[in-house]
DNA sequence: CGAGGCCTTGACCGCGGTCAATGCCCGTGG
DNA sequence: CCACGGGCATTGACCGCGGTCAAGGCCTCG
C-alpha cells in the first residue's frame, strides 16, 4: 500500500513538463466552508477533488442515516468513484468537515488529456490500483475484526481521524452505532 | 457496472491486431482439476488468470477458517490483486472449484507489453476500475443488507453460484456461518 | 453396508443495535 | 454575566441477529 503511494509520487515527480502543465491548466482551486457539500447525491461527479488543506468525507444515506465511507486529508483524492467513472448519478455525498482548499480536476478535460498523453493514463491506473487495494483492506477489516479491534486499528493507523472528527461520523465509518463506539472508548 | 463491462468488451474488440497478438503470445492456457490450487498463500501472484471454462474461487484463512472473497466464472479474471500489483506475497489462495481451463498472463510480460503499447494500459485501467466498483458494491452490501437480504440478493443476481457451489463456500462469501445460511434457506 | 462429506436442526449465548434519559460544552441573547 | 437551548457524547435497559457447539440426517462411493 505505502509502496504504491511511493510509486505514485515518483511518477508524478517524473512527469514531463508538458503533462504537468496540462494538469495545472485543467485544474481549478476552490475553497469550501465547514459543512459545505461539494457533491450531492444524485448529482453526477464531474470532478476529482484533491485535498490541499482541510478534511473532507464521503457518505451516503441508508434509511435516512448517514454512513461515512471515507475521510480525506491533505494530498488525498476525493471522488464518488462509480459516479465519476460511469458519469452517472452519485449515491454518495462529498462534504467538507473543516474549512478546506481543494484542487478539482474536470472529468472531460482529464479524459481528453489522457487521450493525448498516455503517461496520464498510467497515472490514473496507479491511483485506481491504490484505491482498489484500499477497498480490499477495508473489506478484510470488516470480516476479520470486531468493533473494538476496528476502533483500535483506526486509532493506531490514523489517530488524526479520532482527534479531529465527530464521533458520530467515525462510528458510521467503523460500521457501528454511536453508542457502541462510546462504550468501546469508555473501556479503554 | 454493466456498462463498464461493455466498455471493456468494446475496447478489446477494437484493439489493434498487433496488441491482440501480443496478448496471445504472452498468455498460456492451462487446465486445473477440481480442488487444485493455482496460487498459494504467501506465494507472489505472477499471473492474472482468465477463466475460459470452469469455476475458481479466491479465499484466505482467518483463525484457520477459509473466508471466500470471490467466485470467478467464464470470462472473469482471477488475481490476488495486491499481491499482483505490488509483487509481494499473497494473503489469498486461488483455487479451482471445478475442473477448469484458464488463460494466464504473466505479470512481467504484461508490464513490458504495456510499456510498448499504451492501449494495453488503458485496458488495464478499465479492468481495474471495474474491480474497484465491484469492491465498492460489496462493501455497500455488507453495510446496508442483513444476512437474509444478502443471500436473496445473491440468489437473484448470481443464481449460478447457489447451484454449483458448496454452501460452506457461499456462507463465508456472504460473511455468515454455514448454520445461519442453512436456516435462512429453510425459511424460504 | 459402513464411512465420510455435506447439510440441517436445536439449544444457548454474546455482540452490538435501539430507545430513552442524562450529562456536558458552548454560543447567543436578555 | 448568567440563563437557556442545541449539538454532541455518555450511560442504562432491553432485545434480536447471527455465532458456536453438538447431535443428527442424508447422500455417495468404496
Amino acid at each position: 500500500m505505502k509502496s504504491q503511494l511511493q510509486k505514485i509520487n515518483e511518477f508524478i515527480n517524473n512527469l514531463g513538463r508538458e503533462e504537468y502543465s496540462i494538469l495545472e491548466k485543467i485544474s481549478t482551486t476552490k475553497t469550501y466552508k465547514k459543512g459545505e457539500v461539494l457533491l450531492h447525491q444524485n448529482e453526477t461527479c464531474r470532478f476529482t477533488y484533491s485535498v490541499e488543506k482541510g478534511i473532507l468525507r464521503k457518505f451516503y444515506l441508508n434509511d435516512g442515516k448517514e454512513i461515512t465511507t471515507e475521510f480525506l486529508f491533505e494530498d488525498d483524492i476525493a471522488v464518488s468513484f462509480d459516479s465519476y467513472v460511469l458519469q452517472k448519478p452519485s449515491r454518495e455525498f462529498i462534504q467538507a468537515i473543516t474549512d478546506s482548499t481543494v484542487s478539482q480536476l474536470d472529468y472531460h478535460s482529464f479524459q481528453e488529456a489522457k487521450s493525448l498523453h498516455s503517461e496520464l493514463v498510467k497515472l490514473d491506473l496507479l491511483i485506481t490500483e491504490y484505491y482498489a487495494m484500499w477497498l480490499e483492506n477495508r473489506l478484510l477489516e470488516f470480516h476479520t475484526l470486531n468493533a473494538t479491534q476496528r476502533y483500535l486499528h483506526l486509532l493506531s493507523n490514523q489517530p488524526e481521524i479520532i482527534q479531529q472528527i465527530p464521533l458520530s461520523y467515525i462510528a458510521s465509518y467503523l460500521g457501528i452505532s454511536l453508542e457502541t463506539l462510546s462504550r468501546i472508548r469508555a473501556k479503554i
